[in-house]
DNA sequence: GTGCAACCTGACCGACGGGTCATATTGTGA
DNA sequence: TCACAATATGACCCGTCGGTCAGGTTGCAC
């Protein structure tokens, strides 16, 4: 993965352009702007679909241009994935907004969420790896992550007030435990695709509050994840 | 990877042999049972250490052999890691095993089992990709899984007549919740190692009777998870 | 010691996948 | 309509990895 391909040099010399003279920019070409988004839609369902090691060929086929057109846009895969991530993102936090419009705020809520949330997660083969990654520093991402954890902070905070959610979780844990039951019944999604819902219900009375353990150990900042992949070699 | 390799014949011929003629077979040289177990226990480390996707050369090395040794002994990569899973999975079985001598078997005891499958698990990068990896129809494999099963059904059951665990689970939600917690926190592990405690912990609340919710979905039989890959092509 | 089958070695092969670039095409401002 | 910059194309490059094989080495039965 060189550092400063054509690609990559031509992106950064658009924007950098676009930064420096407001005004005298041409807009994107029509067809530019459409294949875009046409890669956009093509990666999120191959991805989803295949999971991360889709090969960027067949997004490319899938969004009827040649792999060139995607590179133009996207200077790497790894890019592309964090274009669709932050879409997800911002998916999973519009679940959140929808459920804060509610009067009453309790553990239903939550259960609620988690639910929508997982049915999302569970269509999406990318997800987990895309969001654990290290290697997604990308500040779209960043930005989305912080966003969502912050909605989601409040309304679990509402929940918590009404008595019927523990007191000892966080906006995070909700996330863990949304990706721990969509992302360990994966393999069997095919066998048994609404597993999950098992398991998410043994989570939610797990969150009940009364007769629990004490939590051993803080929870993850959701800013603060990602181990770098070991190359092992 | 094709089907009747040179390495594949050789060595089904000398099963084959083996079987034919029970007395009349030289035993394996001991350099070769020597390179074998070396092998093992590279790949067991290695494969715990960087996961499934170690490359073969490096795992050779590290058992100080060539790669043209190690597919002498596991004709394919895949049949390797299901060596190493066996092993894997019957060490679980043995700290089932531990417990069940416990006169008093309640939901303590099942959650030191939980804590101690996942602290083998959390060292293993491997594992949840090898357990449920459908290319792994491995005979030992599958006997491992099964004879596993198996004691952890009894071990639950006497927990649950102890009143002290739900009832409404069986042994593979079990297996099921420890990969879940491992698996969603090993992306963090290197910035927080023992995460998994937390959603253990929160899980394991969830086994208590009482305020239950009815769980939703039917679990999976241990030996039938697994999805065929896509390929994605 | 000697012969041989079992074993080991590492260069090699073919498939694959991310990324590039010279060339062809096309939208757009004038 | 025209000229040109933006865009599209797909053959190509290169590194990686699972798996193979011809040839050299060695444990073991006699």
């Amino acid at each position: 993965m060189t550092a400063s391909g054509t690609a990559a040099a031509n992106r950064r010399r658009r924007v950098a352009r676009r930064g420096d003279q407001p005004a005298a920019v041409r807009a994107q070409r029509v067809d530019a702007q459409r294949n875009r988004s046409l890669l956009l839609r093509a990666a999120a369902q191959a991805f989803a679909e295949y999971g991360v090691d889709v090969p960027v060929e067949q997004i490319a086929r899938r969004a009827g241009v040649a792999k060139g057109t995607l590179f133009r846009h996207f200077p790497t895969k790894e890019r592309l994935l964090a274009a669709v991530l932050s879409e997800r993102l911002a998916q999973v936090r519009e679940l959140v907004s929808t459920l804060a419009e509610q009067r009453d705020v309790g553990l239903a809520t939550i259960g609620e969420l988690m639910a929508s949330a997982a049915a999302v997660l569970a269509a999406d083969r990318s997800f987990f790896d895309a969001a654990t990654c290290a290697t997604v520093v990308d500040p779209d991402v960043r930005r989305a992550k912080a966003a969502l954890e912050h909605d989601l902070n409040a309304l679990l905070a509402r929940a918590q007030a009404s008595g019927e959610v523990r007191s000892d979780i966080v906006g995070s844990d909700i996330g863990m435990l949304v990706m721990a039951a969509t992302n360990t019944c994966a393999p069997s999604a095919q066998h048994c695709p609404e597993l999950w819902r098992r398991y998410l219900a043994l989570m939610l009375d797990g969150l009940r509050p009364g007769a629990t353990t004490p939590l051993p150990v803080a929870p993850l900042a959701a800013t603060a994840l990602a181990t770098p992949p070991r190359s092992g070699r």
